[in-house]
DNA sequence: GTCCAGGGCCTAC
DNA sequence: GTAGGCCATGGA
């Protein structure tokens, strides 16, 4: 077993990245489309989405809520799957506006309630949800995403990689203070670890969890 | 040309 | 309840 706490995790990559507590986004809303967006998709990718919205000041419930799928297609196309996205997002602010009018009067929502709601929605799942409830809303959810599950499972092979969402969440937040900006960075830790070097094919050369990671251990011995 | 990206839904067993 | 298929663009 590798003495791997998360909290020893988080103390080397923040050494390593710095106090990054991050997702891009000037908005509330614009947060929200951008973890719509960037499922299973490079950021790098919607953010060209989200240029073009911005461009047809589109980025707003108002707008998206009454915006043709078709137009909406056109404008998220370099973000990929754009048919699915176009027609899920667009129900979705359809839904939000109907419902409750406003982004703000939805996060008015105690956590729990506001995850059940954003997962009652077709095109939400575990990890957009909590992007959302953390990054937007402001509530602290400890977000899992592949990253996540990858680099534990490198780090303690007896963390499977294909562990459950809500397993993974729950060995987080049973061992992390529960705080809004130490569970935003965490995450934002997590993203940057895996973009650099915990990918399909690793490149543990220079990795700040070497010493604490089975896998990486055996790269570099 | 091949691999990969800050998932989620649907269907079949 | 879970494995497999599908959705799609753009950069390395």
């Amino acid at each position: 077993m590798v003495g791997a706490s998360p909290s020893l995790i988080y103390k080397k990559l923040r050494r390593r990245f710095g106090f990054l507590d991050w997702w891009p986004g000037d908005t509330k809303f614009e947060i929200f489309v951008g973890a719509m967006l960037t499922q299973q998709t490079s950021w790098r990718n919607v953010e060209m989405a989200i240029a073009n919205l911005k461009g047809e000041d589109c980025l707003n419930l108002k707008t998206l809520s009454n915006i043709r799928v078709q137009k909406l297609e056109s404008l998220i196309r370099p973000s990929g799957f754009y048919r699915q996205k176009a027609r899920r997002l667009s129900g979705i602010c359809k839904s939000i506006k109907k419902d409750y009018g406003s982004l703000r009067k939805l996060f008015c929502l105690e956590k729990d309630e506001l995850r059940k709601v954003l997962l009652s929605y077709n095109g939400i799942g575990n990890e957009t949800a909590d992007s959302i409830i953390l990054y937007a809303a402001e509530k602290p959810v400890f977000v899992i995403d592949a990253y996540t599950k990858r680099a534990m499972h490198r780090i303690d092979q007896s963390i499977r990689e294909d562990i459950g969402y809500e397993q993974l969440q729950n060995y987080f937040e049973s061992r992390v203070e529960k705080r809004l900006n130490l569970y935003e960075d965490m995450h934002a830790q997590f993203v940057e670890l895996g973009k650099r070097y915990c990918k399909p094919k690793p490149d543990c050369t220079g990795c700040p969890l070497n010493h604490i990671c089975e896998h990486g251990i055996r790269a570099i011995a």
